[in-house]
DNA sequence: GCCAACGTTGGC
DNA sequence: GCCAACGTTGGC
């Protein structure tokens, strides 16, 4: 079972966005970019993934995801290279967790985030997803 | 709004 | 296959 972060800029579609579209859940269309690509391909049905608010005031984990559909093509776009999972929101974080917070963690030192800061789909490691959970106040 | 970091493109 | 130029992302 792997853990997730996706990204999202909150004016364009956020947390809030995917909680209105209920068990329907949302398409995560419109990657462009190889790595995120594959890691979208690597996902499984069930496993979940931080919901990430980039260039918001304050950029910030802000719920957990669940990925209701495995890689498809994107139907945003005719290029046969791209593809995309559907995920449904699962829950909020009942405290966003900053990026602030997460760089002044040294434990979260080795996170994606922290070490390539424009990758949209990226893993986390277990112990990554127990800590910012804790740190959240969500359950794990 | 600025700018650093990164990914992609395209000429050679 | 290299690398400069360019575009985009995202933190601040």
């Amino acid at each position: 079972m792997a853990f997730w972060l996706m990204k999202s800029e909150p004016d364009v579609f956020s947390w809030d966005d995917l909680v209105a579209k209920g068990a329907t859940g949302e398409p995560w269309d419109g990657v462009r970019n190889y790595q995120a690509r594959n890691n979208m391909r690597a996902m499984k049905l069930g496993e979940r993934a931080f919901f990430y608010h980039s260039r918001g005031s304050a950029p910030a984990v802000v719920g957990i995801s669940e990925v209701i559909a495995e890689a498809h093509p994107d139907p945003t776009t005719e290029d046969p290279r791209w593809e995309c999972v559907d995920v449904r929101a699962q829950a909020p974080f009942p405290r966003a967790v900053t990026l602030a917070e997460i760089k002044a963690e040294p434990r979260l030192a080795e996170m994606v985030l922290v070490r390539n800061s424009r990758l949209s789909v990226q893993p986390v490691r277990e112990e990554e997803w127990r800590l910012v959970c804790e740190m959240g106040g969500a359950r794990p």
